[in-house]
DNA sequence: CTATAAGTTTACGTTAACGTCAAGTTAAAT
DNA sequence: ATTTAACTTGACGTTAACGTAAACTTATAG
């Protein structure tokens, strides 16, 4: 170890909890971008946080284009002006989805609550014949 | 019409909503059999039956491999004991799944409230400046 | 100095539920 | 008897986010 601010594929995956070929994945997609010591990727610790980002992303429901489009906004509008807009935008458009799924949760719950009690009666009724 | 109680596969996907590849899915997925006349399929009343019991399992959640496996219990076990014991099981299951999703998104809704009332000052600040 | 662990590229595989042609057959309407 | 509308069977395409295997190259431990 020469630097602990310096990391493999593997073992950046190790802390992040993802696997190496994750982040070889993300790299084709554009999202991050290590440096080469050979052919070898290093990660150093921007990477690392840029990571924490896109998997933040990707917790909150983002699929990578999106956290893609974010970043690249990041990347290129040092006053971040417009980044901040658009991750607004899809930050509301992403609450209005969730609600709507939940919504949706809340009425199937329903009719499989429903189904339980219908099978649970009739599971008891044949035990007691 | 000679008798309405007969459908063409686009008529009863028509009545249902879906389209009438996905009624020749389905049938390759041995979900339903229609007879033939000719070559022809003809869907009857048991059919559309048939057929919105698996919109039904669709809706709440399960896939098609779970729905025949429903299906084929409740075709073979006339008392419909077994059926009834899997489907109890599996509503169970998937109350469950559907109770953590729930919880998932409201941690999520939390996270990107969050950013959202974030992002809505620092668009604030830019405008006042 | 060499065996081996680790990293690299390339490319096909996976999963679910259909959509979308293409090419041919048949039924119904004119 | 045609034209046309509807239906049929393949069979490949789609989407997302990687997993996995093969065939090499390179570091590093001993």
């Amino acid at each position: 170890m020469k630097n602990t601010n310096l990391y493999t594929a593997t073992e950046l995956g190790k802390s992040l909890g993802i696997s190496a070929r994750t982040l070889r994945f993300y790299e084709t997609k554009k999202l991050i971008t290590p440096i080469r010591v050979g052919n070898r990727r290093i990660y150093n610790y921007k990477d690392s946080a840029r990571m924490k980002l896109i998997l933040r992303g990707k917790r909150i429901g983002f699929s990578l284009d999106e956290i893609k489009e974010f970043l690249d906004l990041y990347d290129a509008d040092p006053s971040q002006i417009k980044q901040i807009k658009l991750l607004h935008e899809r930050v509301k458009q992403r609450i209005d989805q969730l609600a709507q799924q939940k919504d949706d949760i809340k009425k199937t719950l329903n009719e499989l609550n429903e189904i339980y009690q219908t099978t649970t009666e009739a599971i008891n009724n044949t035990l007691i014949k």
